[in-house]
DNA sequence: AGCAACTTAGCGAGCGTTCAGTAAATCATC
DNA sequence: GATGATTTACTGAACGCTCGCTAAGTTGCT
């Protein structure tokens, strides 16, 4: 009786039971192929059974841990962008710093992006479909900040695929006790976000919306 | 005595051993620790102790194949860079230019790259030796534009590392009957990553070197 | 005869998974 | 408020398989 979540704030990897936590760590340090359930459990203090006990099998806790980590970057990039207002350079730098957020205070979750080729077909297609929805947000403020002008990229499709593939390299590098802190990596990447969307003005103070996004 | 090269052109996948070639196959579908050398040694024809008389064992494949690639990739972008004069757009349009056509060209030796975490730590140590030196060319590259007032970016290290996550990417979704050609991938990305250093006027025509990199 | 390039056969270790059993907590009933 | 039934959360032991790897033998070319 102790595969409760040891905090049950809104932060994904905090409310994680110890199981899926170890888990995680894991698949982080060793890859999923490269991970035992005996060293998963080893590292909870139970036996391997209990694993079983909470968890179908070794592919479930995969799946649970990329659908938890997807759903989460998923709502907090839509919710964002609908808080930015209509304005398509608000509405990209609302996404960036939602993904940096979640590159940076979930490392881990947003690593295990690289396992995903161990998901099993029907795992793999959930997957997807939200990664997918990630990059239609991305790629629909592109095209409306081409339409009204604000960015100039000549190539949605690439355009779209190397802010997220810079973003998602932020995973991979990122240490917390790094020379910057997650608030200035986040606002340099909106930067350079807006740098490969063309985007046309600096802050573009226009009439409907001034007064937004802050140039350092 | 069939391990020899297919073919001894130049091209770094090409000129790879039937074992050598199976091997990268195999990782790349199915990760280091995915694959057995059972099924390495299928692939090529061959019962396992013949995998075993050509390699030490299956960590020394992943290095022998890892060191290969990143040689190449290193020599290339060095090679380019050295080739393309003085001026640092230019430079940095040609290291772009080389490591897409490696993305694009060596897919599989390319996407290796997510296999590094499977390296002994003396293989990986190698490996991380030769990607530094990726990083320092595209580094100075960056530095000397800012020196010279061609480049903007107040980030130099964020924007390094967000070219070649950006370029490193594209060994992620490229196919080969994909839309775009890899000559329009390359030009493409030769521009992104010249948004993302902040250059400042399209190409540049400085007195010493005009008539070099051509913009579409 | 000798070497290069294999094959046959198998070793011990570790893999994911399961089954049967059990201590403790929870609940229903008197 | 003690008692028996049920449920929860595990453990111990082991199953069948696959893993990386190797010793010893075989084949064919020079």
């Amino acid at each position: 009786m102790a595969e409760q979540p040891i905090a049950a704030s809104s932060d994904p990897e905090a409310e994680l039971t110890p199981i899926l936590r170890a888990a995680l760590e894991e698949f982080v340090e060793h890859g999923y192929d490269g991970t035992s359930v005996r060293t998963i459990a080893a590292r909870v203090g139970v036996t391997v059974p209990a694993l079983y006990y909470h968890h179908e099998n070794k592919q479930a806790l995969l799946a649970e841990l990329l659908d938890r980590a997807m759903a989460v970057v998923v709502r907090h990039t839509a919710e964002a962008e609908a808080a930015a207002g209509p304005v398509p350079r608000d509405r990209m730098a609302a996404m960036v710093r939602a993904i940096v957020g979640h590159m940076t205070n979930h490392q881990g979750l947003a690593f295990l992006d690289a396992e995903t080729r161990a998901l099993t077909p029907d795992n793999r297609k959930r997957y997807v479909a939200q990664r997918d929805q990630i990059e239609d947000l991305m790629r629909s403020c592109l095209r409306d900040g081409l339409a009204d002008g604000s960015f100039s990229t000549p190539w949605v499709g690439d355009c779209t695929r190397a802010i997220l593939s810079m973003l998602q390299g932020i995973a991979s590098w990122y240490r917390e006790d790094g020379p910057d802190s997650r608030e200035e990596i986040a606002e340099h990447h909106v930067q350079l976000a807006l740098a490969l969307a063309g985007a046309v003005r600096p802050p573009a103070p226009t009439p409907t919306a001034a007064r937004r996004t802050r140039r350092r």
